[in-house]
DNA sequence: ATACTTGCAAATGATTTGCCAGTGT
DNA sequence: ACACTGGCAAATCATTTGCAAGTAT
């Protein structure tokens, strides 16, 4: 999966003094944690940041992994989605929290300035009443390149 | 949770004629799982109808649940969704396959026309070149009723 | 008669929990 | 020191799969 994200809210030195100043520990498996998720290219899953993200050495218990990914979500310096079926994705928590376009056919995720979303979301509260936000889920459908790829015949 | 569901494309003997016209048999694994499915007054999990929706006797094996209802939507008899967590619900087909509101705070589910959502999805397309669609995976956001709830203060 | 189906058990995938030993501060 | 944490095993939840016995057509 590719998510464009973006920037973080902070660094894993920041990330460790946001764990202190709450009264918590800064220990070898919360570092691990955060060194594997401000080292990724994009949102991963918690099984990728327990075994190395890509096979690198230090490893760490993947319930411990589950548990300080709360933590670090519960202090605001990460934060997760769930892309269609399958494991969350987890990342550095971002400023303004962006907003996510999965789509269904190549599991690609597009992350958007919540801002851009601002006039989509008006016209839904006006006609629903109801204020969608597509930063836990993301909205479902069929990215630009693989409708593109099925051709334009397959407009609606 | 609820959901307004809109009119079922079939009945349960329609269904069953569907089965048969594709070669796949009327057992009586099958009829339970189309009786709770049109007795049920919204989209149910298949435990629920594995356990015969709220203790009526005749109940079902799980996994045969899952088998039949997988058969039964590939026949397009039945569709299914995902609501936030937990497991997926199962419904009737309906003609134009409905397009879903959840609501993350009281899990309520609406089921909305699709063409009432035409004119956000041709401002997302416009916008991102995405083509949207809400009915394996709903919108995702606040309800009227919660944001009300939560008093106009929370509106952004 | 013979495929299609079922029930039951076991496997899978994702995530959580219990518990006691280990360690940051 | 002492409470906070980590590792490991086991539990949970949703769903799938293997397989031999059962049954619709």
């Amino acid at each position: 999966m590719t998510v464009s994200h973006a920037t973080a809210l902070a660094s894993v030195p920041a990330a460790i003094g946001t764990l202190r100043s709450h009264g918590l520990r800064a220990s070898a498996a919360r570092r691990l944690v955060l060194e594997a998720l401000f080292a990724a290219d994009g949102p991963v899953t918690a099984e990728a940041i327990a075994s190395g993200l890509d096979g690198r050495v230090p490893r760490s218990d993947l319930a411990s992994v589950y548990r300080n990914l709360e933590t670090l979500e519960a202090i605001g310096v990460v934060q997760h989605f769930h892309p269609g079926h399958g494991p969350g994705r987890f990342a550095p928590a971002t400023d303004g929290r962006v907003e996510l376009l999965a789509c269904e056919r190549c599991g690609d995720v597009q992350a958007v300035a919540p801002a851009r979303l601002d006039g989509v979301r008006a016209l839904i509260e006006r006609e629903f009443g109801y204020r969608a936000r597509w930063t836990h889920f993301p909205m479902a459908g069929e990215c630009a390149r693989c409708s593109a790829e099925r051709g334009p015949a397959a407009a609606r």
